[in-house]
DNA sequence: GCATATATCTGACTTTAGTCAGAGAATATT
DNA sequence: AATATTCTCTGACTAAAGTCAGATATATGC
């Protein structure tokens, strides 16, 4: 009743349960789970029969007679791909949308009786990012993003929130060294979000200097992936950006009371060197030539 | 992307998937899952057949076919049930064991891969544990248990460091008043352990005194279960154990470090009342009259 | 241009899950 | 003791999911 498996597969038994539930309110409109499933994946954006097919792990007679009931319904339509003419390319017709909204709204009257009758969403919350990100690490994706999106927006957003809350002083945003965005855009550098699935979890900023190196900066991993390898992950993806932009030399600050991020970078080939520059918050330096 | 809606829903997204491999992963040992889910109940300890049937869902014919499919294999045995020459009852042959045995590990393997690629474990198991509560919310039972059983130990363990973390000055059970276990036992009081499909989520006992009152003490619920309201649910069933041993009033006494306790308190009834004892821990004190 | 590979579709299956009515045996109720 | 109810089992279904072997049309590599 203690031990970590036993605890996992109480966590499974719990959500295989409710999964199950999950899958037949699916039915309950008339519809086989297959087709459902199909229409949901149109209905979430994905057009390509063939990508479909792989997601859903379909062969594809069976695609394809799942495909015919959806348009025989009046749900879907077909037609060739414009580049591939082998392909095919699916949407919804009007009321497809609206049956594909029906499943959207049964699915979050399901999400929101769930948190009605829990008294501590946020813990809740967080504690469903968590797993969300631990069950589905093998699909987060790192994606190249301005640092004005809304995606960054928010991860920075964050990081700069726990920054205030790690240091004795606080965090105020406007003391700390260039907080706008242009350095950290192609040619000069980047930004990388990491995406589990919609939710931002994770950054990395690539900044452009006129010194003879580049900055890595607002190295950010959400408390909800903490523990997979993320950090990594991200520093790997920034620094070979930089090899593609032709930089060799690679600097960054830190602070003493974030001691995961000087581990990690003492652990992936970086050197301490003196201060660098006169920002007030960081008490490490380091620096890396690729 | 930051609505709770689709934080809730990117979990079932990913718990979907994953369950839907966990699912998989049932087959490959030559049998329908069906079967695989019959054969897992009896080696859990199921051995009444309307029992499980009950427990899967299934239909009574659905249900004969896979029992006989089991005992066709060699998997199981069938019986009638000793009082009740209608029933039958169903227990693993020795192969039925060692197969049985095989899923488990299955099972096992699986939590352990997940384990294992984390590195945050702990906070990984206190969210799995959170939302198995959440989700297993309808199957929390009350149980009524032995204060020195195995499970009320852990409860009272996790209680005691719990006080230890939120008291200024720590907290020795040694200093707190009567830690032992005699007067929570029928028919002075008893000792209630809420469970959670084999993890213990909460706790409460009564105790009989000889001053013409009973004490409720060692209310606690694990941060894995806070915010469903079970708190008020073991204070309901301990009343309601307290009227049916004819005990008329009730005592506690509580902190004010424990700010959610004295606010359960005071919404279901109880009134504030002077100092009772001279523990040295509680500084709040509340009765109730049944 | 021709062989090869790919995407979809169709027909002909099988397996699994599930439903329903009723039979047979035992137990519970009056 | 008669009647109703309960539990398991069997036969006769249906629906859904999944498999496999071509057929057809198109794309790609040499």
């Amino acid at each position: 009743m203690l031990d970590p498996i036993s605890r996992i597969r109480r966590f499974n038994r719990a959500v295989t349960s409710a999964v199950g539930a999950l899958d037949t309110s699916f039915l309950g409109r008339g519809r086989p789970l297959g087709a459902a499933r199909v229409l949901n994946a149109i209905g979430h954006g994905r057009e390509d029969v063939a990508e479909i097919r792989d997601y859903l792990g379909l062969d594809s007679g069976l695609m394809s007679r799942l495909l015919r009931s959806l348009e025989d319904e009046g749900m879907i339509e077909t037609s060739p791909h414009e580049e591939d003419a082998r392909r095919r390319v699916v949407r919804l017709t009007r009321a497809g949308r609206r049956e594909f909204n029906a499943y959207e709204a049964l699915s979050n009257a399901q999400a929101e009786a769930l948190l009605a009758r829990h008294s501590q969403k946020d813990a809740l919350l967080a504690a469903m990012d968590m797993i969300g990100s631990a069950l589905g690490q093998s699909r987060t994706k790192l994606s190249e993003m301005s640092p004005r999106s809304d995606e960054a927006r928010y991860c920075l957003g964050e990081y700069y929130a726990e920054l205030g809350r790690r240091f004795k002083q606080g965090f105020d945003v406007k003391l700390s060294r260039d907080p706008d965005a242009k350095d950290m855009v192609r040619p000069r550098g980047i930004f990388i979000v990491a995406m589990s699935d919609s939710l931002p979890i994770g950054c990395v900023g690539l900044k452009g200097t006129d010194h003879g190196y580049a900055e890595i900066k607002r190295l950010w991993v959400s408390p909800a992936a903490r523990g997979l390898g993320l950090g990594r992950r991200l520093m790997e993806a920034a620094e070979s950006a930089a090899r593609e932009l032709g930089i060799s030399v690679l600097r960054l600050d830190t602070n003493s009371a974030l001691p995961e991020a000087g581990q990690l970078y003492r652990r992936t080939g970086w050197s301490e060197i003196p201060r660098f520059n006169d920002d007030p918050y960081p008490d490490l330096f380091f620096e890396k030539h690729l």
